[in-house]
Parts: structure tokens; C-alpha cells; sequence
DNA sequence: CAAGAATCCTGTCAGC
DNA sequence: TGCTGACAGGATTCTT
């Protein structure tokens, strides 16, 4: 579920509650995760005070005063929920929760356990393999039309899982890429290879416009980015393709010759665009 | 080497 | 109502 957007989201949710303040206890209910979860990971939360949190590509990092960031991925179903202080009803997937020192819960739900965790020394962050070979932020600096063309030049597969590859460019899934193929007009189905020149800089103000209105969705849908359930980071959001097949097209309103959203599926994934529109 | 398929796991939904 | 199969927003590992 969680793309860039829902993870910025749920980093700044994570933050508000728990950034300045002191985890009084930690617990693994189910270590068996994406990977195995480091034994001693609850133990070094325990008494632990958070400093700071960062986002790399989908993963979360919170840093603790001591020298150590917990390292964080939703997978496909994962979900953080808060709670406040009081008796909390049994929730089904909670694999791991903390508490703060004024009593409220944060939990990792994740019914299909793709997500992970991990701890690690703060100063080795960029050298996790997890994080290592991640691409360039699409919303930093170092995404540009120039440095994207490099990435995708001899790529003879579809631009869809270009971009769904993490190395080429970190935080996109399966909606986002969809959606920013749509305002690109560029078709899915083309050559990685052959997106350059005017399609590449088309693509990446379509990436970064695509993500920084759907952070700005999610910021002001959640009063501060929490629901009243407690979930974190998960929004409703006004896909123009994505899960629409069949549906009108708002790039060629009128014309006879568009037949409308398009569903096909792409190494096993669906992908919804425009045939008309996109090339 | 690159590209596509298979894989981990559970929940949900459409169709019969 | 209950069963079955397809599918789900991820990312690694295996095959070709």
C-alpha cells in the first residue's frame, strides 16, 4: 500500500508523537517478518529518547540519542497506529508496539508481514544494503531529466518497471507511476530506453508534481496526519487512472477516438493509462 | 547481465 | 450463505 507519499506521511505522524520524548517500553509480538527481526531490537528501544526521524525512498528511519536508527518498511499492508492513553482494545497483526513515556501506543500492524524492521548504528545508514542501492530522492535534488535519461539509457524494458525499480529512482509504486505516466502522457508500455529529451522533461516535474500533491493530500485530509482511528498516513486520494478502467480520460474530454482508461498488466502488475493520450 | 516469473503472507471481493 | 479463485499499493530471489 504505502508509496513515498503515505510513508512521508506516516514519518511526520511518527515524529509528532514520539520526536523529544522517551519510549518507556518496546515489544516484538511476532519476529518473523519480512526478515527476521534482530532479537535484541526492543530491548535497545526500551528507555531509548527518539532525536529525530528521516525518510529514505519508502523506508523510515528513527534515530535515537545513543547512536541508533530503527529502521522501518510498511511492506505491502503495513500500518501504524496510534493511540492515547487508556485501555486499548486487542488488535489483530499488532507485531510490535512501543509506548511513550505520556502513555500513548504505537504499533506496527501488518496482516501479510512484507514489512521490516531493523536496528542499525546511525553513522551506517547509507551503507545498509537495504538503503545502499537505492536511486536518487524524486523529490531532492539529484532527480533531474539529465540523471533520469542516464538511469534508463539502454533499458530495453517497459518504462513502467523502470520506474518501479528502486535503484532508478526510490519511493514510486504501482499508483504513483501510473498516475505519473498519465500527466507525462507517456505510455507504460514504452521503451525505458527511449524516454529522453522532451518525454524525460516532461517526466520528472510529472513525478515530483504527482508526489508532492499527494504528501500535501494526506498532510491536510488527517488532522496532524492521524485519523480518528489512530491510523497514520492513509488518505483518500482522487486517482485519475489508477483502479479506473473503463472510465472516462481527462486528458481528451469529447473525443470520440479516446475509448477511455485502459487496464493491462505488466510483469504481473496492472497498469491504467490512457492509450490515446499516452505514447 | 538484464528481464520476467515466482515467491513470501493474509484479507477482500466477485462470481458461482 | 459458503466456497473458490483472482487480486492487492513491495521487493527479493530464482530462472531464462
Amino acid at each position: 500500500m504505502p508509496e513515498l507519499p503515505e510513508v512521508e506521511t506516516v514519518m511526520r505522524g511518527l515524529a509528532a508523537r514520539l520526536q523529544g520524548r522517551r519510549i518507556v517500553r518496546a515489544d516484538m509480538r511476532r519476529a518473523d517478518l519480512r526478515w527476521p527481526v534482530p532479537s535484541g531490537l526492543a530491548a535497545a528501544l526500551t528507555g531509548a529518547n527518539v532525536a529525530s526521524f528521516a525518510r529514505r525512498g519508502k523506508y523510515i528511519l528513527m534515530r535515537l540519542q545513543g547512536g541508533d536508527s530503527l529502521l522501518l518498511h510498511l511492506g505491502m499492508s503495513g500500518r501504524m497506529i496510534i493511540t492515547p492513553p487508556g485501555p486499548a482494545a486487542p488488535v489483530l497483526h499488532e507485531h510490535f508496539v512501543m509506548q511513550t513515556e505520556d502513555g500513548f501506543r504505537i504499533a506496527l500492524v501488518d496482516p501479510r508481514r512484507f514489512g521490516s524492521l531493523d536496528l542499525l548504528p546511525t553513522s551506517e545508514e547509507a551503507s545498509h544494503p537495504l538503503l545502499a542501492g537505492l536511486g536518487p530522492e524524486p523529490l531532492g535534488p539529484d532527480f533531474t531529466a539529465a540523471k533520469l535519461s542516464a538511469a534508463l539509457a539502454g533499458r530495453r524494458t517497459p518504462i513502467k518497471a523502470a520506474l518501479l525499480d528502486q535503484r532508478v529512482v526510490a519511493g514510486l509504486g504501482n499508483i504513483y507511476v501510473c498516475e505519473a505516466l498519465f500527466r507525462a502522457r507517456i505510455s507504460p508500455r514504452r521503451l525505458a530506453a527511449s524516454v529522453a529529451g522532451a518525454r524525460a522533461a516532461r517526466l520528472v516535474p510529472a513525478i515530483v508534481a504527482t508526489l508532492t500533491e499527494a504528501i500535501a493530500a494526506g498532510g491536510s485530509s488527517l488532522r496532524d496526519y492521524v485519523q480518528p482511528s489512530g491510523e497514520l498516513g492513509y488518505f483518500q486520494h482522487a486517482w485519475k487512472v489508477y483502479g479506473r478502467a473503463g472510465a472516462a480520460c481527462e486528458l481528451c474530454p469529447g473525443k470520440p477516438a479516446c475509448s477511455g482508461i485502459s487496464r493491462i498488466v505488466q510483469s504481473g502488475r496492472s497498469s491504467f493509462f490512457c492509450p490515446r493520450s499516452q505514447r
